[in-house]
DNA sequence: AAACCTAACAACCGCATCTAG
DNA sequence: ACTAGATGCGGTTGTTAGGTT
């Protein structure tokens, strides 16, 4: 007990996350939704979302065989995969390609529900606390008491953490320090309010410094809402395409990518809510950029053929235009990685082997499994 | 410039609670 | 009803950036 169970695996990874993580944590979650954490790991390989739904192996990397025109189709990830990942792109001489991708986080899932939960969830509200939100917090608190979960889900975009954090630091810092006339304006509160509220004396001469109208009780009905129909948190696509932050920016991109993908309402909770969690691909029309025009993840979606490209939006052309785009495609691998050699014995040697990758010092390549369809 | 201090915040740990089998 | 695993929550620690001496 206390430890959870997937905490315990040797492999994993502690401390702070580096920007891959979070890219792979947040494409997972944006396509996939949450609902077992502890899967969320093994899952959350880079490009699951975009080919399709197999369960992630235990191993570092994992390898993926399509067809030229589904490689054809995923091109503009493949590239942005070869550049920034170091992984594979080999055509074999059966006219398929092999794609190598790198396998999920080696973090437990507890991990990564706080880590989406206090930093990556879309909806978060960073900066720093208005003198609303610092005096919600310090009513709520003198009601509650550390219950910041209960504290958080009042303020919309914060987090438990980052309320706690900030009582801990800031709040109880000014608490400690009152002002001398506090012991004269605190005889204006209702006699009462103590008990009513919790507050204790520090604390009370805090909320008077602040001219904090706790002199009218907050109707708990205020404070503890019942109405468990509101969503646990909104996207608030203002926010998104205003871009006002540089967080934001950076996080647009990739709700961009995954609008295309997930229109769906996401259920957050046990509670069966649901919300709608990101905006419909109509919030998007101004993004012109082809290279979003990603085909939708769908859950039976295997290895992409013909058919499925036929899915993808591209109207009847694509197949022809994917093939008279089969000599750049070559060019290109042959140009940007001569050293490759390319692999024609996939089929071979594919199916539960381990397999080396020629050249690749920076891959590392142990393959344990691919797709049984194929 | 270096050492030290401090605030802010990210992440971990352990316990409580929930839930599915 | 019981149990094991999964998740939620609050306390605590670790890390880092910025300020000060």
């Amino acid at each position: 007990m206390g430890h959870h169970s997937c905490c315990n695996q040797q492999k994993v990874k502690r401390g702070l996350w580096s920007p891959e993580e979070d890219e792979k944590l947040i494409r997972y979650i944006t396509t996939h939704g949450y609902g077992c954490w502890s899967e969320v790991p093994e899952k959350a390989g880079l490009f699951d979302l975009y080919l399709c739904n197999i369960p992630f192996p235990d191993a570092k990397y994992i390898l993926y065989e399509f067809t030229l025109l589904a490689v054809l189709c995923m091109l503009d990830k493949l590239h942005e995969a070869f550049f920034q990942y170091d992984n594979v792109l080999v055509p074999n001489q059966k006219g398929r390609f092999v794609v190598m991708l790198e396998a999920g986080l080696q973090r437990c899932g507890k991990s990564c529900r706080l880590r989406w939960i206090n930093y990556l969830r879309p909806d978060i509200r960073r900066g720093r606390f208005t003198a609303e939100e610092e005096k919600l917090i310090i009513s709520l608190h003198g009601a509650v008491g550390n219950r910041w979960a209960h504290i958080a889900s009042h303020l919309p975009g914060r987090t438990d953490n980052e309320i706690k954090n900030y009582w801990n630091s800031w709040i109880k810092k000014k608490i400690r320090k009152p002002s001398t006339s506090a012991t004269t304006r605190i005889t204006t509160l209702p006699n009462d309010h103590p008990s009513q509220f919790g507050y204790s004396s520090s604390q009370q001469d805090f909320l008077n410094n602040q001219d904090f109208a706790v002199k009218q009780q907050v109707p708990q009905d205020a404070i503890f809402s019942t109405n468990t129909s509101s969503p646990l948190f909104m996207f608030d696509t203002g926010s998104i395409e205003g871009s006002n932050g540089d967080n934001t920016i950076g996080r647009t991109e990739f709700l961009h990518e995954s609008t295309e993908l997930n229109t769906d309402t996401w259920q957050v909770n046990s509670h069966q809510q649901q919300v709608e969690a990101f905006p419909s691909q109509a919030s998007f029309t101004n993004n012109t950029d082809s290279s979003y025009n990603l085909p939708p993840l769908t859950d039976s979606m295997g290895p992409m053929d013909a058919h499925s490209c036929n899915n993808m939006n591209m109207e009847g052309e694509l197949g022809l235009e994917c093939f008279q785009r089969q000599d750049l495609i070559n060019e290109w691998v042959e140009t940007q990685y001569p050293s490759y050699l390319f692999w024609d014995s996939a089929d071979a040697t594919l199916g539960g082997e381990e397999i080396n990758v020629p050249n690749s010092s920076n891959i590392g390549a142990i393959i344990s499994s691919y797709p049984s369809s194929l």
